[in-house]
DNA sequence: ACCCCGATCGTA
DNA sequence: ACGATCGGGGTT
């Protein structure tokens, strides 16, 4: 397995984010390839948690690449966020597609059900994919093709084309 | 202490 | 279309 470094991470967030298309997302038992990502882009961005600057819950958001960011949601749900770009630059990839390359393959359609089904919950707010055993996401050379929509789920900056999801 | 609401999902 | 369910963050 190739797996992806801290370079891979800290760039630009929207390469990370079309280019962790593809990509095998590795967490103990289990693994899948990454087929949906939307990305959280700076100060500026009003739907990122960090719009408003640091806060104790989005502070690793500011932190450096690599770290995995994992929230809940609507309090039922976690999700899965990658650390992009410069320390004190708060900026995250959102994983929200998966696909299980189990016979028959699963289809994790959505942020929630990606991480119900790998069994990911705040114990892995914070830890290091590119340090950890159990938990990165690794080259496999996979290529594909992708579209380009407005992230889900939110209510400001829906002008973005910041959703990537593959093509079939 | 209180209130609003959210990067969701399953059911109706 | 809507309810579940709860913590984050702002306000009193």
């Amino acid at each position: 397995m190739n797996r992806l470094d801290r370079s891979f991470f800290n760039r630009p967030t929207l390469k990370v984010a079309k280019e962790l298309l593809g990509k095998v997302l590795v967490f103990g038992e289990h693994q899948g390839i990454i087929t949906e990502t939307e990305a959280y882009i700076g100060l500026d961005d009003p739907a990122s948690h960090a719009a408003k600057g640091r806060t104790k819950r989005n502070e690793i958001m500011f932190g450096e690449a690599g770290f995995a960011y994992v929230y809940l949601i609507y309090g039922m749900y976690n999700c899965l966020n990658f650390v992009t770009e410069e320390e004190d630059f708060p900026a995250a990839v959102l994983i929200r597609g998966l696909k299980i390359m189990s016979s028959p393959p699963v289809i994790l359609d959505g942020p929630g059900k990606l991480c119900r089904f790998l069994g990911v919950t705040r114990e892995q707010n914070n830890t290091d994919i590119i340090t950890s055993e159990h938990f990165y996401v690794a080259d496999v050379g996979n290529f594909v093709n992708f579209k380009a929509t407005p992230r889900i789920g939110i209510s400001s900056g829906v002008d973005k084309l910041w959703r990537f999801i593959v093509k079939f």
